[in-house]
DNA sequence: GGATATATTGACACATTGTCAACAGATCTG
DNA sequence: CAGATCTGTTGACAATGTGTCAATATATCC
């Protein structure tokens, strides 16, 4: 709603970039289906046509912001100290927590699952975001010499369901502490790795 | 679409249900955003507003066939064999593994997550429907006596992330054998058992 | 300063949901 | 059996939101 005043006219990748910028806030705030196309260019002081013009449909807009907000850095292994997997597992459960707690509302939408047929585009995109995340995992740990890839991603992204659930728990329902989700989540993890690497 | 030949009118419970029974067998086979409800009439053969009349608003509805598709029967205790705890809980899942790969579509699409900021109503009755099946599970296996309730029942709920991201690279990806998945399940679940017992 | 390119928008067309008064088929009553 | 009554059912309308396109406004180039 807040129309803030740019100029009348933008380079192409300045007006892009302020429309996405608008849109991931609304979209981070509010349940998506609430949030209509009126809404998104009037935050970005912009008639409606233009997100069109440079989004294409609303949809695509709306992958556009999910994948801004499920993008991860990667963390260079060296960064993250102990002798034993296990110690090491928890310092970058630990980094990763303490991202979640510092913008909770992006991981508590995040966790919240949808429904039967969700929109197929859309499921494509978060499958996209679940196995980058493991991959980032697997990458931060060096876990690639522990169990072939093959097996091991797959296994990290289902395990990353158990993550998103614990945080759930812990964020939204507070069923859990924070100290409970580390924990569930390193014993799990290693648990993981053990399937992993039971060649069968 | 296939307009079935049915009496002009009808009892309240048999018009409710027959509309439901179509609404389901669209929702099951189609993205729920792409179903409309012109198409749930045409498939009852009724007219558009009849769907208004019996259910309020199509949000309404489709949370209505959310709780069929969702629900999961109880099973007793006795009927589970084997003597240890990790014996029972193997049966456990067979039997649940063998319920998904029956109707398998039904699993995919819910396995699919939604995005950040999904319908609140809608996202409040997957919660329930994953605590029924959390609870479900807990009371076969009669889990109770083993660790607080207050600890356990979140737990297998975050656990039950574990499960749907399994089985969808099950069936949806075809990354990882129903072995696999029964196995990573039955060995994660006695890790997440380990930590809800380990009091602190 | 005029011509050209393109960023931007107003107005329109289309699809979908939700509402409501009117219609129609069943049951009751005399 | 005719009329009254109740309620399941529907056609027509209003409201909201998305996507398109020709027209307009602003910057850049010669």
């Amino acid at each position: 709603m807040t129309a803030e005043p740019t100029p009348a006219r933008l380079p192409p990748e300045e007006r892009r970039e302020q429309i996405l910028q608008s849109a991931i806030r609304l979209f981070e705030e509010r349940p998506h289906t609430s949030v209509n196309t009126a809404e998104i260019a009037a935050a970005a002081g912009v008639a409606r046509p233009l997100i069109h013009h440079y989004f294409g449909t609303r949809r695509d807009l709306y992958i556009e912001v999910l994948r801004r907000l499920y993008f991860i850095p990667p963390i260079e292994p060296e960064e993250l100290p102990g002798d034993s997997l296990r110690e090491r597992a928890g310092h970058l459960l630990d980094r990763w927590l303490d991202g979640v707690a510092r913008r909770p509302n992006i991981w508590l939408t995040f966790t919240a699952s949808g429904g039967p047929g969700a929109d197929p585009a859309v499921a494509a995109v978060l499958r996209e975001a679940d196995a980058l995340v493991a991959q980032r995992l697997i990458d931060a740990l060096a876990l690639d010499d522990q169990a072939p890839a093959d097996r091991l991603l797959p296994l990290v992204i289902a395990w990353g369901g158990l993550a998103k659930g614990s945080i759930h728990q812990w964020l939204a329902e507070k069923t859990l502490t924070r100290d409970d989700v580390r924990t569930v989540l390193v014993e799990t993890l290693m648990t993981v790795l053990g399937v992993a690497s039971d060649q069968r």
